[in-house]
DNA sequence: CCACTCCGTTTCGAATCGAAACTGACTGCT
DNA sequence: AGCAGTCAGTTTCGATTCGAAACGGAGTGG
């Protein structure tokens, strides 16, 4: 059970999407009902345009989209592959890379309430195939904390 | 690779997001605009639906129809907190709780792309007061594992 | 009676989306 | 050369969804 300690301090502004949130400037980069599936494309190794129009069955108006905006959010950039029509594929970036945690997340949590049949793909430890887990953890304890263990408390990107 | 199969006699939806894989199940619950930042606000502690209101800026059509939809999916429930004009607050489930991993590695990554003076909240362990850590890690290595380590592999949860 | 709070619902113009058609550069076949 | 096919877009247009504000209704407090 949460305590009040973190919303007491919280100003009557905050507006729309206060960017004090790094939660909501996240979904302010990728929030919306296609980019994350394309993300996760590209970790797949889905990378062409044509490609990702066919596995997601998104409109190509928005693919196109999409994939400017990821580009110009440092998250994908373009590779050219051919060269007499000049054609790219789509990569992650670091950054984009990094948002492999939370796809991580957002899967586990599918496959907890979704897959009844059991999880439709597996993640796995490239070396040895094992099947991989994901935790939030205390470095301190050495310990696994579970949501009610955890609180917020502002931290040091201003929170006036 | 999907061929044209889904596009062609699909009665009711199914049209896109395919159901093999569960970050599209989980997307389809949770992945618009606001619900995965009103599930942060009931992580947080803020329940009452003026009090959602205001803290999100989120239109009052919206709110309602997120957290008519949320209660359906069985993520939240109500609880009555006064009698006279009987009045609900929202409560996370433990489906709804169970998210709290994919908010802090998506509030992670905008911590590590956005916040340029640091975090603007930190997640702390209740016990200890200690940051919290998120990590993918390989149960047979005992390491941790990063993005290029992770395969993706068919699971038992049929994924022709 | 009046003002005020909380939780909604209704309304309506604006923004966004999706499907399909169209463009355009190029390859490969005959 | 002529025709078909691929890939990566762009354009168009009707349908859906959103957002802001107005409205409703149950109750409190003065």
């Amino acid at each position: 059970m949460p305590r009040t300690a973190a919303d007491v301090i919280v100003p009557d502004d905050t507006k729309h999407r206060d960017p004090a949130c790094s939660i909501a400037a996240t979904l302010e980069a990728v929030g919306d009902r296609w980019t994350l599936l394309i993300l996760r494309d590209l970790f797949r190794g889905v990378r062409r345009f044509e490609a990702l129009h066919r596995d997601l069955g998104i409109a190509r108006n928005l693919l196109t989209d999409r994939l400017h905006r990821l580009t110009e959010l440092g998250m994908v950039y373009r590779v050219p592959y051919q060269d007499r029509p000049v054609r790219h594929e789509y990569r992650l970036t670091t950054k984009g890379a990094d948002l492999s945690p939370a796809l991580v997340a957002l899967m586990h949590w599918g496959d907890r309430w979704y897959a009844t049949d059991g999880p439709p793909t597996l993640l796995v430890h490239d070396v040895c195939g094992t099947t991989l887990d994901q935790a939030v953890s205390c470095p301190a304890c050495d310990e696994l904390v579970t949501p009610h263990h955890i609180r917020s408390r502002p931290g040091p990107g201003r929170s006036t």
